[in-house]
DNA sequence: AATACTTTGATTATCGAATAGACAAACTAA
DNA sequence: TTAGTTTGTCTATTCGATAATCAAAGTATT
């Protein structure tokens, strides 16, 4: 059992918790105006900002508008007083950033996999993140955290336990990364990374449910439910590109059959092509790329592939409507270059379905962010645990 | 904006809903060993628990065993401090039950419909809560609520927007019950009233993701993730009957082809045995008690049709448990009088998976609540919401 | 320029709730 | 008998939010 009581420190950190996020949304603010939004008191909002600004997380910025009396002090959220690594380890590429308090990125850097043997991958990633700590400014709170985003599935306590595409089995890689940095580590799947990024920095700065679709090789998905990112029991949930749609298609590798990735993502696209188009130099060699590029020349083959592609989307999208109900779809990885050409065939599966009033307020994005989702949202796991960490420490 | 503030009430609003559950969960307990299992001091508890006793909803019930010391007063639960109405509307009858505050059944009664017409639907339901509401025992806070499950989509106002099996369409329902009762009222989808009676009074009591799969004419599902009901941004979540499991399949009425529902359903089993089965009086009259009986009497047809039900909900399932990587899945409704028969195709289905590790400590159980669920599940939304009301108003 | 009114932010007195610790009552064990 | 333990109450203290007051710094009106 043991529940968490309840006593005057928690309420504490929790008003200042307030305090600092409405800064933060609302910069520049004063004092008086975070008073009258939240509803805290003028004196209690003065002794917690004045604490803040000790903690070096936030500054006075000089005078404001007056709207009729004294003019306010306005207030700033400093985000500069940390910075927070994140790094997208994919299977062709690593690229890392590295961000303020605010989610910016201040500097990236990619580094492309030949091979992905873990020792090899292991030193890139290791260059990779020492790159990065050397070049961050100066600031109060240094690095306060790495994050790395991986093809794969990760369980509740951070461990990497299968990565297909990768070759890779039970590493920790927290434990490995930790040993040589001594920073805070997060490791998350790729997908759930980007669902995070997406929320706190991204197109789903306003929603409260959304469902992040990475179309990569393949298809995974990112879960925000209710303002967090959802895990499931072992930490194992969004694994809809295992989602049977087709009960009489053809096998997995995962050992079901008709999965949603071997028709909606990268490969698929990839292996239909190969049946289809034969006016090609190297056929087996082809790319999405290369049918992104035949798709502007307005090659049809190319372009129904890719209403293909996005059908078969539009067919698994249905599902994730009807499951959750979410208020945002957002689509996100390679397969959104695609956009002008599978957008229209995905609309169309999602609207024959009449069950719901669901589509009425329904948002189908894709991705701004873009490649770099998975990479901002780990450095956005690190800035969360700063935060939260954070409080419980400064008494 | 606005965000909720925090204060001392809320310290102790919060700190009094421990104590009080402490209490439901491990009563006989003594305040001493409150304390010790919260952290909360012993002042604290010994005020809070006195509050609680003034409220009636708590008692002393004497000395308890010495433990080498002074002998502890026991605290229990007053569970007769009110009661509450829980209701299943379901298409060919209504089931009203009279629990306590702590979900038992004290009365039952149901009414069986032969028509959906709503005004004579109405009056069998005002009567049947008329009933219960007048032969309920004497209490202190009377009757807390009523609460009717409805096989219908409900949106996050409790608005029932579409019944396809009862023909209704948009039914203000709270609003028709308040009317004539004056009580609260809550309206809820049935499969997320089953899923809230498995978690608060059923096989859900220690888990915290439970999916709860309601095989009845259609599937429903009602999804507890983290600990509580997800109903989605609107309220339409968990519609997985219409989940596309078959994408070459037929048309549903929900303007999907190749539904979840379509397959794995008490319809779908009759459907099938009506193509199958030719030695039967009324062939047209197949029910699921009749294949049930013949299953029971060994016939082969009627056992075969069953494990294709089995297989296909196994299909589905298996999407599930992939999408949301539960604790525990609970299938609940009629189905589960032919668990027998199903149970083996299912697990068989389930077990082809490999992508998770997921199995290792997957509960799948069959309800044991069973066709009570949902309205249980009704009078617990009430018992939820008279506690959670009830600390805000004794200051 | 003088006056009245407003807004801002700090300060002070008060209140409410949790905690530590003291204490008496009621018990067990030797 | 005596010593030690457990229980539950009570008191003094601490901590943080709030309401109210106030001075400073502005605007608007005449």
């Amino acid at each position: 059992m043991k529940t968490k009581t309840w006593n005057q420190q928690i309420v504490k950190r929790e008003n200042k918790r307030i305090v600092l996020n409405t800064i933060k949304k609302k910069s520049p603010i004063s004092r008086a105006r975070i008073a009258n939004m939240t509803g805290l008191n003028k004196g209690t909002v003065s002794s917690l900002v004045s604490e803040l600004i000790d903690e070096d997380l936030i500054y006075e910025s000089g005078p404001g508008e007056s709207s009729g009396g004294r003019r306010p002090v306005m207030l700033l959220f400093n985000k500069t007083a940390g910075y927070s690594i994140g790094i997208n380890l994919d299977v062709n590429y690593i690229l890392g950033v590295l961000t303020d308090l605010d989610g910016n990125v201040i500097l990236e850097e990619a580094i492309t996999l030949n091979e992905t043997h873990f020792p090899v991958v292991k030193e890139k990633l290791f260059k990779i993140i020492e790159l990065l700590i050397n070049s961050a400014p100066q600031s109060t709170y240094g690095i306060i955290g790495v994050g790395v985003g991986v093809p794969g599935i990760v369980n509740n306590r951070g461990m990497l336990l299968l990565a297909p595409n990768l070759n890779w089995k039970s590493v920790d890689l927290i434990d490995i990364i930790e040993q040589k940095f001594d920073l805070p580590v997060t490791i998350e799947n790729e997908a759930n990374a980007g669902a995070f990024g997406e929320m706190k920095f991204g197109l789903g700065a306003d929603a409260n449910n959304i469902i992040y679709v990475s179309v990569g090789i393949g298809i995974g998905v990112g879960l925000i439910l209710n303002g967090g990112l959802f895990k499931g029991y072992n930490g194992f949930s969004g694994e809809l590109g295992h989602m049977t749609i087709k009960d009489d298609g053809e096998g997995c590798g995962c050992g079901n059959v008709g999965c949603w990735e071997l028709y909606a993502s990268e490969k698929a696209l990839i292996n239909n092509a190969k049946k289809v188009i034969v006016n090609q130099e190297n056929n087996d060699k082809i790319s999405l790329d290369d049918l992104i590029l035949l798709a502007k020349n307005e090659n049809k083959q190319s372009i129904k592939l890719f209403e293909k592609i996005g059908d078969d989307l539009g067919t698994g999208i249905n599902n994730i409507i009807n499951i959750f109900n979410p208020e945002q779809i957002i689509i996100g990885n390679r397969m959104v270059f695609a956009k002008d050409w599978i957008v229209e065939s995905i609309t169309n599966r999602i609207e024959n379905e009449r069950i719901g009033f669901q589509h009425q307020n329904l948002k189908l994005d894709f991705s701004e962010l873009n490649v770099y989702s998975p990479a901002i949202g780990m450095a956005a796991f690190s800035i969360e645990r700063f935060f939260s960490e954070f409080q419980s420490v400064h008494s």
